[in-house]
DNA sequence: TAGTGGTCTAGACCACAAT
DNA sequence: TTGTGGTCTAGACCACTAC
């Protein structure tokens, strides 16, 4: 059970770990052996057998829960983000609530919203001068009570001001999504824009998403347009954790060129 | 410039670090001050400073070059993986090299295929037999020389054996896009899903995409249908620090339930 | 050669969880 | 109380980079 250099040691007794997990003789929920006990296998002190550890938490293979153990980690249920379900018809509730209601999750909201100057970023992106009034509106959303969700949405006061979705969550059609909002005041929404990355998270997106060590976030900034006005732009932070993205292209017949 | 507990030492000075860079005090491409010098700075051990440093590349935030010093990592310049890239017609190149050219990135491709027996996974997406056979085609892509993007495919031989365009990348429409090269048998690809999802890379991923530490990969799952038949797939690996996802989605005109 | 980060230890003390 | 992980050190030696 001998480990020595090039590489450095660490590194190996992450590797033979994480080998143990990808083969299955680790599996999902199982504890790894007590860092005391590798350290006494590997004829390595605790701290090098900690650090093996760390590096399988930031790749996101292991949970280590203080006082108990390290344990492989498990798969929660996915959600599925699809933009199918920005459309306009039967389904008039916001696209968060219709996935967590199609995955068989409870879902809650809780929002707060604020009148603002409009930042430069959310300015070009609403193609409205910087300073402009704004409704921002911030979202967290929640999956069987866990935050799994967070969203920060402008609209322009200037489209807005004075109509039933002046403040998006009141009105009589407060609980529907953008496209029914919009429609409600007689803007009608043709399009929506996403562009989606990922990153690992801030410290604070990390508690808030309660999501763990070596688990990234997905950041999507969307935009609603109706014809050539984007009406509403949001920023979005989910956990990749609990989240895939999903989109179907359309491919029309036609000449090839 | 002390610091005590409750919380960890090394977490206060990855904070006070980190915040230099947000605060735009470490620019974008700055070397953080010397390990050596922090440890007197803080009077700390160095292995404690060396532990701070950790968690801001584990965040994406910092790089460390050995024997060099940690710098502030710069952002490259992104790529788009645009769905609308995925259509028939005036262009007729693969999604990544137009997304390139858009770019005015320099892109190169290199590839293997191969016959193979469709694994559980494949079979399912692409409705066929577990066992039955597949082409296998391997891609890396690369932008200014750096590989950026692997991938992949899966196409079954029941469908192209024998067609120009059995092996992908050979024939008269080797060089083209999926549509294009299955327009070429007759098969006309209606829509394209794409299910996305991001996590840290495997260390094998990591050496040949070339991402640093605390950066996330995309992992794409896509398949090209013809209509209700699914004709290929592919898993797609591609680094976060060079793509961004984008993607529209038309909201008809219709009557609101 | 000097400066930087990479790694490792032996031992210590602390905090948390389960019993 | 026992076992687990969390953290820290003082010093050491190694590897890489730049001059």
């Amino acid at each position: 059970m001998d480990i020595t250099p090039p590489q450095a040691r660490y590194e190996q007794v992450a590797d033979r770990l994480r080998q143990m997990i990808t083969d299955g003789e680790l599996r999902p929920g199982d504890p790894l052996p007590s860092e005391t006990y590798l350290s006494e296998q590997f004829n390595l002190s605790r701290p090098t057998i900690n650090k093996a550890v760390r590096v399988l938490v930031t790749e996101g293979l292991v949970l280590v829960e203080h006082g108990r153990g390290s344990f492989v980690k498990t798969r929660r249920p996915l959600l599925r983000l699809s933009t199918e379900r920005y459309r306009r018809g039967v389904d008039i509730t916001p696209p968060f609530m219709a996935e967590a209601a199609a995955a068989n999750v409870e879902s809650t909201v809780s929002h707060d919203t604020e009148k603002a100057d409009a930042p430069e970023s959310v300015a070009h992106r609403l193609r409205i001068e910087p300073g402009a009034p704004v409704s921002r509106t911030r979202y967290t959303f929640y999956a069987d009570g866990e935050p799994v969700q967070l969203s920060v949405q402008w609209e322009s006061l200037t489209l807005t001001r004075g109509t039933a979705i002046e403040v998006p969550e009141q009105g009589p059609v407060g609980r529907d999504g953008v496209v029914a909002r919009f429609d409600h005041i007689g803007i009608h929404v043709t399009h929506v824009h996403e562009s989606v990355s990922a990153r690992m998270p801030t410290p604070v997106e990390a508690r808030e998403l309660q999501v763990t060590a070596g688990t990234p976030v997905f950041h999507i900034t969307r935009t609603h347009w109706a014809g050539e006005t984007p009406v509403e732009t949001a920023d979005i932070t989910a956990s990749t954790d609990r989240y895939a993205i999903e989109h179907t292209q359309q491919v029309p017949l036609g000449e090839p060129a």
